[in-house]
DNA sequence: ACTTGATGTGTGGTATACCATATACAAATG
DNA sequence: CATTTGTATATGGTATACCACACATCAAGT
């Protein structure tokens, strides 16, 4: 190990773009998107003033973003931050579902004993937080616990989409996992994902995870008419 | 309707960006990029004269190339056109079994009698292209199928996000559909999942999609093991 | 009072200049 | 001859200047 080894990190593949890019991308998923005063405008002059960078970096990382579809960028009008509609969010958590219920079935084929047992383990282990109504804490080891099965599935792309799909909804699931009785009832849904996993009954874990996550989805169906008064980006289309 | 009604469109949300991102994003994946010869590498200098534009929207553009994962852009040292492991084919085609699979479950619920009748009159048509050997026409008219269950889904964020799969393969499909006894079987395939569809069974549509493009994964798994040994953009990576 | 047009300002789009680094090659050194 | 080091050049990264358009404001005319 000579010392070069411990230097080369240093500054290797960094630029203010993609620096830029990932700065802007925490400040937009942190943000209250869906509080009616926010301002979605994004601009690029008072970005590059805040970041101290020119606007060069500033507009890429923006067009990346927009390819993401975390902004919209409208040609001389401007870039707003996207606010999605309570459709595009149902579609977000079908799409979920169909890859997440993948991965499962996947799961029961590429994971070992040892790996469904620690999962099995840890949601154990957290179940008791919805017992002691800790509902941050349930929070965190249910993303954890879904993330472990994209992981266990040995599939990477599965993972990375599910992953961006996740970040996107960031913002709408500090309102979603709300009331303690759907935690409950999210600690049996568990429960029953990882029986099937060990057991190493594909369509079951899969047909398990599809209707975990597709409760979700019926919740926010009938609980969010909210955001649709809020209105999105597209209004800005006349 | 008034004269500006038609008119509007013109010149509505153009950018060099966005058009050199298109002009890009073809010629990319017009390109034979597996070919051992040919240049993976983009000059932006180049690129920036070839279309007669200077090299900034040619670079927010490549950067959105880059969030699509069609090239990789290595500080200071350039961007290179993806060349995507086989590995990672099959992971595209295993996410895609998973979107479409989840599309034609929904299908069975948001397709119409009628919607469901005209894709099975358009495989039915297009079933004689395989016996008149003509692989080309019936890649075609499956490219249609697929993308039509996508479509019945009701669910504009699976097809594109499907669609995005399927832009990445392209260059592989053009060698996957190969001998006319998997086109046969795929024809008898495509009536299996049309007559679920029309049955609608959920269930049953959603397992015959899976098995489906599955059929597809094991296929290129036994047969390519030749696109491994030209190696990727990771070998840049020392 | 309403419409229309001129004008000014702010903002995004584009071009270009300049900087830093990677790379190749040449020259120097042992 | 091998190794190293300086240097030239090419190329990507960044900053900045400038342009065009959108929009607000206001003035003039009807």
């Amino acid at each position: 190990m000579s010392i070069s080894d411990k230097l080369s990190p240093i500054a290797e593949n960094f630029s203010l773009k993609s620096h830029t890019f990932e700065l802007l991308r925490a400040a937009i998923l942190d943000m209250d998107i869906y509080r009616p005063d926010v301002d979605l405008r994004l601009d690029e002059r008072k970005l590059a003033e805040k970041l101290g960078v020119s606007r060069t970096p500033i507009r890429e990382a923006l067009a990346q973003l927009a390819q993401e579809g975390l902004v919209h960028i409208v040609a001389r009008k401007g870039v707003f931050v996207c606010r999605k509609t309570r459709e595009e969010i149902l579609e977000m958590v079908v799409t979920w579902a169909a890859l997440e219920s993948m991965a499962a079935r996947l799961a029961t084929q590429n994971a070992s004993d040892a790996e469904l047992q620690a999962l099995r383990d840890f949601a154990i282990e957290h179940s008791s937080d919805v017992e002691r109504a800790d509902l941050e804490e349930y929070s965190d080891a249910n993303i954890v616990f879904h993330q472990t099965i994209l992981e266990l599935s040995g599939c990477q792309l599965l993972k990375k989409m599910a992953d961006t799909l996740f970040t996107h909804m960031q913002a709408v699931r500090r309102r979603a996992m709300g009331e303690s009785d759907r935690a409950r009832r999210s600690v049996a849904d568990h429960m029953g994902i990882i029986d099937a996993l060990i057991t190493r009954d594909a369509d079951l874990a899969s047909r398990r995870v599809r209707e975990h996550t597709m409760r979700l989805h019926d919740h926010i169906a009938k609980t969010w008419s909210r955001i649709e008064a809020l209105g999105s980006w597209r209004d800005l289309a006349s």
